[in-house]
DNA sequence: CTGAAAGCGCTTACAG
DNA sequence: CTGAAAGCGCTTACAG
């Protein structure tokens, strides 16, 4: 019953750089530089290398050159959700830019929730990341000392900032609310509702320019305004669809914070018989997809999801680079898309 | 003009651990153990150690660690696309059950592409992952001779093999695409047509289901079949209704290998006049939310996507502990979700 | 263009 | 329960 003597050492027993190294006969910086630097490298020699490489099965590691390089070329990437058709189109938009570069990007759902973040920030933090994408500009104080010890680069993307020290890219979520309320206003409506879902900063901003634009048409009441903590979703949205016309049986318009609940307010109305947008107009935010092929087709806010990802992330490779940003605030804009619901 | 002499050391300037054990008063290797095995240390030298790693704002570097203790505690996770529901369901089940550990998931985006694939496994892999989870059973040849050179435990999502060497926790898709046709069948249909977008493993074999009840039933034509390589959107759906009107007119009901696809047929049919399930009957597979709340309500198949994600990275965590599987396939099965639609 | 040595910041046996 | 030493697999100045 004699025990295995384990042995002493504790390589992995993947094939190494030494490995490669000695197999093409260079030294292992030698080899290094044939794989990271080829042009610093004699033809010859990149080439033996090379072929050392494949014939071994050479894969680096990256903890290694992590440690040794103080460059993990790590991106990490904190989103709200991972089931927002929104984010994920940020995602793309992100993973586009980043393509060419060998980058690792680390995606972090915080699910909306500020203890979710600081977990996830302090988890990828360990990781040393070269470069830091944010969803939305407030965050928990702890979240911002995280950050500020760090010293990592950040843009923060969705909204903009006026504050110079910070890097933004996104559209003034204010500024939409607003304008699509201006457009319900303009034709002619005058009890416009507003529902509001999760709650979270953009939609809050949404409100904030619902609200002004209803002051400034004369026609605010606390009455019309409807908001719940709830996850969106076209369940809620029909539920809400019912409260609000519970609430204010007057109402004549309903701007939905995002096209989900605008969707499970239709739905709703079908099945109550109500015409929209004849009796009740309905418009929602983000344009998804199906708000183009819905019947009735919906009026919404077409938000450049794709590019607000692409422009972030191409402006933290260049900050990353030492270069200066053209400017620190990237407004890319929205579209009011009036269809057939409002 | 002298150049600034840079300094010699290599140091990142961030906390080391040497530091915080410095200030405790012990070993850098003492100061570890407090860290990540307390209960090996002396009450009074694990307070010291968590003092003054609150005081310095001490962030263990990750890279550090992985390549000293051979354990990445890092999990890679590869997926076909983002964008669909279906994943975003999967991650976040996945997500869930790993929510304990302090694991870094890594999240790939295949993009249904098997040179993506092969592009993320390889960089990924350089993070010596300690498990990796797969979307479905078939890779490139590629991708499995890097997957078998790296020796990481594997469990395959979405689909059941019947390769006792593999792990896998899904259901049958075949079963799955079978039990749809089925269900047209015996409401009577005869002339059941298939619309088949991207062209994925698991389309194709909803694809061999739909084909093998047609010929049970003897009902199997050609003529039936569209199958497409672009991306399921609902766009798509639309313009394949038509397509398959065009190229089959006496179709009486269609199943579409996903929801979106589906919805699209559906909006489609409510701009031609044509009465869904009445004069045409039309079936998805996934159960989005969507399928619920859409008049008519969409006939569809219920998968067990957040489940499978769960009960995949349970699984894995198991294995990475080195015990033994209870069953190496799991069958997680689907539900036939029966509504207005067909 | 190429190489010997040191070091990145941790953890692992081993000894006491 | 605690510690001195070695080592994980790379890359970085520096020298030639």
């Amino acid at each position: 019953m004699s025990k295995t003597v384990s042995p002493k050492s504790r390589a992995s027993g993947r094939v190494t750089l030494a490995a490669v190294a000695e197999r093409a006969g260079v030294a292992s910086m030698t080899a290094s530089r044939a794989i990271s630097q080829p042009d610093m490298v004699s033809a010859a020699l990149r080439e033996r290398v090379q072929q050392a490489v494949e014939e071994l099965g050479y894969v680096p590691n990256r903890a290694a050159r992590a440690l040794a390089s103080a460059h993990s070329k790590v991106i990490v990437v904190l989103v709200p959700s991972l089931s927002n058709a929104v984010f994920t189109a940020v995602l793309a938009g992100i993973q586009d830019a980043l393509d060419a570069d060998d980058y690792q990007i680390l995606i972090g759902n915080t699910r909306y929730s500020d203890a979710e973040e600081e977990k996830l920030l302090g988890i990828y933090l360990q990781s040393n990341p070269d470069g830091i994408l944010l969803s939305g500009l407030s965050h928990s104080p702890r979240v911002e000392r995280m950050l500020a010890a760090s010293r990592v680069p950040i843009v923060s993307m969705m909204d903009l900032s006026d504050d110079p020290a910070q890097l933004t890219v996104g559209f003034s979520q204010f500024q939409a609310g607003h304008a699509m309320t201006r457009y319900l206003i303009d034709k002619g409506h005058k009890r416009i509702g507003f529902i509001g879902a999760q709650l979270d900063e953009r939609t809050l901003k949404r409100a904030d320019g619902y609200r002004q634009a209803m002051r400034e048409a004369e026609l605010a009441d606390p009455k019309l305004e409807l908001m719940v903590p709830d996850p969106s979703t076209i369940a809620l949205g029909a539920e809400l669809l019912g409260r609000m016309l519970a609430q204010s049986p007057d109402c004549d318009a309903i701007f939905c914070c995002n096209d989900d609940l605008a969707h499970g307010a239709i739905y709703q109305c079908q099945r109550r018989g109500i015409a929209v947008p004849r009796q009740l107009a309905i418009c929602g935010f983000n344009d998804l997809p199906a708000s183009a092929w819905m019947n009735p087709s919906v009026t919404t806010v077409g938000t450049p999801r794709y590019r607000i990802g692409h422009e972030a992330a191409t402006l933290l490779r260049s900050v990353i680079r030492g270069e200066a940003p053209a400017t620190p605030h990237l407004d890319l804009g929205f579209t009011l898309m009036a269809r057939e619901s409002a």
